[in-house]
DNA sequence: AGGAAGCCGTCACTG
DNA sequence: ACGGCTTCCT
């Protein structure tokens, strides 16, 4: 059974899994989406399965596409070997393309594999029209999906026009943030209101009521409602919650330590039909398998909650220990990293407590130490991210650009990384910054097809109304919502009744009526002409193209090939999804991501965030900005449980690596265009086995703190050659080992006096955590507290006063 | 009605 | 230092 071959014995056990439920812990590296992909094909080339029976969530839309990929390769090559006894490389081309389109056909077209989102999306195009709201406000199923923007513009709108309230004290922005969490916890206003007991609790849930009734007035969702509005439908309609409960018979999930209540619930009122996930037993035809790592955990600000993997067993399982029951599997074997770069990721996470125990074994040979290297300010520092990386590429002729990629923990921090680059004419992409789908052009444009779906879509069908330009100025559009809004109408029928624009806007009602007339003309197309020749129309017809060419810039010709990459966008989508509709494009459009559309195929340097980074590897890694405060995030540094994610944060990143790992601190980094503020190395480069390390080790604790400075500003920028490596400047252990690691018997208290190597005297005021392991906060004078690692902190006891 | 100029906040991670 | 937004001017 060729969906067997060439795994290990762990892996085999974990794809064989047939009924019932798994837990397949996963660890970095270990080919859990090899165990993924295969699983899949074994249920359907092995078992029978019927695709449409498979519901398959990844994490992103990415991955999502690459296990289709995957999938029929492997479905491909198994039905050559059983027809035709060779293997499908060896058929010709033609033949090989026939089968592939059959298996596209038969098979992957059938499957259900996406993100949360887009699954669930999808699943609200058939059903969303027979949901019960509480408050009576109702949907259909032309529905627009609303990016974070669009959905920050209408809280804007409700707490300026209705509320009359300054919006910057209530920032749409945080407001929108509270409703997210709000929505991700899966309570409605009521309960958000019971939850939180002040004022301004109140005030954000009422915004919350306005909130929503403004999304159905125009006929939207949020990116939340895609979760829990599916919920809702599952849990009150006994029907519509059977029909997919029997459909969707094996259900996999990716990535499940960073699922959230409410992703979890969907997937049990799937799996279970609504009775409680340990009540449920009826396993003869069904499995639930899911494949995560509680390490890798790092997505708990958008409510994501890992107890969901740890508890998994005694959810879905029967609590017997495990050996009697297989609702476990390990994969435990890393096939990606040398033993090195593992060795310092397991060291790192030992430091963390919230974990199932799981110790990733090694496969590879040692290869080579971890280098950090410390810099003056976040100039220096990009300047040397870039030396090593040239100075790679020039060692080494297998590595190419593409195998590079710089790791950081705010997005911020690629600026003057990509300021070095481009001086050095290194070729690169950032992923995750502005969103092909975010561009102005794009939006604008999509907004007209959301308008000719949705009329109710006011967010939208304001954006386009006077663009490109018809005249319709400020005022009218006012006059219009107002008109609007006091006869409990939408925008768009006071704006298609000629009658009433012209009683309302005389001067500008030519432009209104020809806007009218546009639209119209398109939506008669509508269901007949393919999205991407609907898309060229609205390009064309609505002026937009020609405003664009007159304006003759730049920056102009640049918004007509991202236009004209649109129409290439909409052509792809039809290719690989036959029979799809403009609103399926739009849904794909407003839940892509950025990483989703990098093509990987061009020899460039990555850059992005370490979250980005989960899922990806690379023969080269660096990681920069490894300092107390940004790495791990101010905001962790006094809460023990988010400092545990930043680790695992940092345990993703260095686990990305296959051949080398390259860590860079400044001493010294310029915050927001603030002033230069001294920086002190992560508490993470302390935790790493320095006999796995090489370069400029920081080297901590106060008795030798004014050497040290001096020291670090004679060797501040590695300019070494890698291979010379064997002359690092590795300061001796023992002198490390008595400046490294818990000072014995210190205690620091607060009220007691330190003295600090930039920051002079000062009083600790708060301590927190315990034992080896904790910080304290500074006052300086001059300055507002400082939050310290007095491990690591250049820093000696006064006494106190 | 529409453009230009200055102003202000912003920097956590994302589908 | 950046871009989006307000405000002012025509």
């Amino acid at each position: 059974m060729i969906f067997l071959d060439g795994l290990n014995e762990a892996q085999r056990k974990a794809v064989n899994h047939h009924r019932g439920p798994l837990l397949v812990v996963a660890g970095a590296g270990s080919g859990k989406t090899r165990a993924l992909t295969h699983r899949i094909a074994h249920l359907i080339g092995h078992h029978g399965i019927d695709p449409t029976n498979i519901l398959a969530v990844t994490f992103t839309n990415k991955a999502a596409r690459e296990m289709k990929e995957r999938l029929e390769v492997l479905l491909a090559q198994n039905v050559s070997l059983a027809q035709f006894g060779q293997p499908f490389k060896t058929l010709p081309i033609i033949e090989q393309r026939q089968l592939r389109n059959k298996i596209y056909q038969e098979i992957t077209k059938e499957l259900w594999i996406g993100t949360f989102h887009a699954l669930f999306a999808r699943l609200l195009r058939f059903d969303i029209d027979k949901l019960k709201d509480p408050e009576g406000l109702s949907w259909t199923r032309q529905f627009s999906i609303y990016d974070e923007k669009d959905s920050q513009n209408l809280i804007k709108e409700i707490v300026v026009q209705e509320l009359q309230l300054d919006p910057k004290r209530y920032e749409p922005k945080k407001i929108r943030w509270a409703i997210s969490n709000a929505k991700n916890q899966g309570w409605m206003p009521e309960q958000l209101e019971s939850e939180t007991g002040d004022k301004r609790g109140k005030l954000i849930s009422e915004i919350y009521r306005l909130y929503r009734r403004s999304l159905a007035a125009n006929n939207a969702l949020d990116f939340d409602d895609l979760l829990l509005f599916p919920v809702h439908l599952l849990l009150q309609n006994e029907q519509i919650r059977g029909y997919w409960h029997n459909r969707f018979k094996h259900v996999l999930v990716d990535e499940y330590q960073d699922t959230n209540r409410t992703q979890y619930e969907l997937i049990r009122l799937i799996v279970t039909d609504g009775s409680s996930a340990k009540g449920f037993k009826d396993w003869s035809d069904r499995s639930i398998f899911v494949v995560g790592d509680a390490d890798q955990s790092i997505y708990s600000f958008r409510a994501a909650d890992f107890t969901i993997l740890m508890d998994f067993q005694s959810d879905f399982g029967d609590k017997e220990p495990d050996n009697l029951t297989s609702t476990m599997v390990k994969l435990e074997e890393n096939y990606r990293s040398t033993s090195n770069i593992l060795e310092a990721a397991n060291a790192l996470i030992t430091n963390n407590s919230e974990r199932i125990d799981k110790i990733l074994k090694a496969t590879r040979e040692e290869g080579e130490l971890i280098h950090l290297t410390r810099c003056d300010d976040e100039i220096a520092e990009a300047e040397a991210v870039v030396h090593r990386l040239r100075m790679l590429q020039a060692a080494n002729h297998n590595s190419g650009w593409k195998d590079m990629t710089i790791l950081y923990r705010t997005n911020a921090q690629s600026r003057s990384i990509e300021e070095s680059l481009v001086r050095w004419g290194i070729p690169y992409v950032v992923v995750g910054g502005l969103r092909f789908y975010d561009r102005r052009e794009i939006k604008d444009i999509l907004a007209y097809l959301k308008v000719l779906i949705n009329p109710s879509d006011t967010v939208s069908l304001l954006r386009i109304l006077n663009v490109p330009k018809r005249g319709i100025g400020k005022t009218t559009i006012q006059r219009l919502s107002d008109a609007a809004n006091q006869l409990g109408i939408t925008l768009w029928d006071v704006v298609s009744d000629e009658e009433a624009v012209k009683s309302l806007s005389g001067r500008s009602s030519k432009g209104l009526i020809q806007f009218c007339e546009l639209i119209s003309h398109l939506k008669k197309k509508l269901h007949y002409v393919p999205p991407h020749e609907l898309i060229q129309n609205v390009i064309e017809q609505s002026g937009y193209a020609s405003e664009l060419i007159s304006e003759a810039t730049d920056e102009s010709e640049e918004r007509r090939r991202n236009l004209q990459e649109l129409i290439n966008a909409a052509i792809q989508h039809q290719e690989e999804n036959d029979e799809t509709t403009l609103e399926d494009f739009l849904a794909s459009a407003a839940l892509a991501s950025d990483a989703d559309d990098k093509d990987t195929a061009s020899d460039r340097v990555t850059l992005m965030t370490l979250h980005s980074s989960k899922g990806l590897e690379f023969p080269i890694v660096c990681i920069v900005g490894m300092e107390q405060g940004l790495f791990p995030s101010y905001r962790s540094l006094d809460n023990p449980s988010s400092l545990e994610e930043e680790r695992r944060l940092c345990y993703v990143g260095i686990t990305r690596a296959k051949e080398r790992l390259f860590l860079f601190h400044a001493s010294e980094r310029r915050l927001w265009g603030g002033m230069r503020e001294p920086a002190i190395p992560s508490l993470f480069l302390s935790e790493l086995p320095e006999t796995l390390l090489k370069g400029e080790i920081p080297r901590t604790g106060g008795t030798s703190l004014r050497k040290e400075n001096h020291l670090s500003r004679l060797t501040r920028v590695d300019r070494e050659e890698p291979r010379a490596s064997k002359s690092s400047s590795l300061p001796s252990n023992a002198v490390r080992k008595l400046n490294a690691g818990p000072s014995p018997g210190r205690q620091w208290n607060v009220g007691d006096r330190v003295m600090h190597s930039s920051f002079g005297e000062g009083e600790i005021t708060h301590t927190f955590g315990s034992g080896q392991k904790i910080s304290i906060a500074v006052k300086f004078s001059g300055m507002g507290p400082k939050i310290l690692d007095p491990r690591l902190a250049p820093i000696q006891p006064l006494g106190n006063t």
